[in-house]
DNA sequence: AAGTGGTCTAGACCACGCG
DNA sequence: GCGTGGTCTAGACCACTTC
């Protein structure tokens, strides 16, 4: 039960070595050289072998503890969590929110125009109702098969959209490539019966179900940067979490 | 935009000081004390001013940031996030996954039984075909209505379960009490439609769009210890989730 | 140049599980 | 009693932003 595990870092690199720590464990477990319920050797150990000091080894293990690839016990050890661990919704990224499942996901654009907020998008974007505010709507596919319909708001003032550039290159590209920093998301997933225009964009019957999503994303300073609400057919798309006890 | 702010820490309580100050913070920030925008002091001087050590002050906010109630910028400072953050999903919570919006949950056991497990039950428990399991189908309503149905697989060897137990404490706590620890969880959270049974159950349309959710629950060494299927009315739950970039 | 958060160290002591 | 993870300290240097 003991690790062998040859692990390197690299005390040159800009990479903070807690995350080369972490992605070195995580590609073991990952490849299988850290088989699910191993024993890791204990803290101080392993900060030694790689000369390092146990706090930024502990600092590594955490992460890998809150991706649910660990699981610590105290007076005993730490084992690699034992179970076919799927790779989950990374919670770290809020680039793209669509599991390409091999596909190429393409986005068409069905409607761009600078509207005045309505009240319930001027509360959630932290704006005066009548600010002028993008309204989109657009469809994502995989393969040609409508997957995802996305009806997205943003404050005319953070970032210019244009058709074109949001068919390439995807609203948080676009809003990204402009200064826009996303830092964090509120999501709330649930469940609701198609209605006959989603229905008909995505190639489902009327009252279908379709995964409900409504998020708003805000910047590095707390401000709400974008808000919106998807459908995905239920068929075809699911969330994966992870959830930790602490 | 200085803050001000009374803060005081218990240096002999048993709980961790940084869990006091990630937990007076939180307190501030959701009654308002520190309104969204305000500017934190920087790190140091709230150390200070604690007779803290700045890495047990960074570890509370450090909480913070992953909870998406505090941002972070390098250089700048940090401040409270400014939107009205609604208490999100907690993910250091697996004791109940039910929102009780101001109801009183009941739950009904439809059935109870230890049966050899089937392939995929097996599978995600870790069991060899065959092995005994309890499989449970319960209901859980909220002021009557019905709102979920639950189906439940947990090894033999864990624990006893008894239907009166089971409707009296619930499941996890049931388990708990026999010695099971829960750590984490891997969920999958999607969208189905109700067929005639579940319809039934639920006081709903057959066809009508329901939260589905699937679980597998693993204890403090890694160890599958429950697995399940949930399907909630899609027009009374939802999943809230706060996203985190780093 | 000054101020901020980001990272890292080298210790220390404690609480818990186990033999 | 011993080994483990859990917590905490008092510094240090760096990277980045702002002025």
């Amino acid at each position: 039960m003991a690790a062998p595990l040859r692990l390197a870092v690299d005390k040159n690199s800009p990479v903070p070595l807690y995350h080369q720590v972490a992605q070195a464990l995580e590609d073991a477990i990952r490849t299988g050289e850290l088989p699910p319920g191993t024993k890791l050797d204990n803290e101080i150990d392993l900060a030694n072998r790689l000369n390092l000091s146990r706090p930024t080894m502990r600092k590594a293990m955490d992460q890998l503890v809150r991706a649910g690839l660990l699981v610590r016990k105290r007076g005993v050890g730490t084992q690699v969590v034992g179970s076919q661990v799927r790779r989950s919704l990374e919670l770290s990224s809020l680039h793209d929110d669509l599991r390409s499942s091999g596909g190429s996901p393409t986005t068409a654009v069905l409607g761009l125009a600078r509207v005045p907020a309505d009240e319930e998008t001027a509360q959630l974007l932290g704006l005066s109702p009548g600010d002028e505010v993008y309204h989109l709507r657009r469809v994502r596919s995989t393969d040609g098969e409508p997957l995802a319909l996305m009806e997205n708001w943003v404050p005319c003032s953070r970032c210019e959209l244009d058709r074109e550039r949001l068919e390439q290159d995807g609203l948080y590209a676009l809003m990204r490539a402009q200064g826009v920093t996303f830092q964090l998301a509120h999501q709330r997933v649930g469940a609701v019966a198609a209605d006959e225009e989603q229905a008909a964009l995505l190639g489902v019957e009327p009252g279908a179900a379709l995964v409900s999503m409504t998020r708003t994303a805000l910047d590095d300073v707390g401000r709400p940067v974008e808000t919106g609400h998807h459908v995905y057919r239920g068929d075809k798309y699911s969330f994966e979490l992870t959830l930790v006890q602490h």
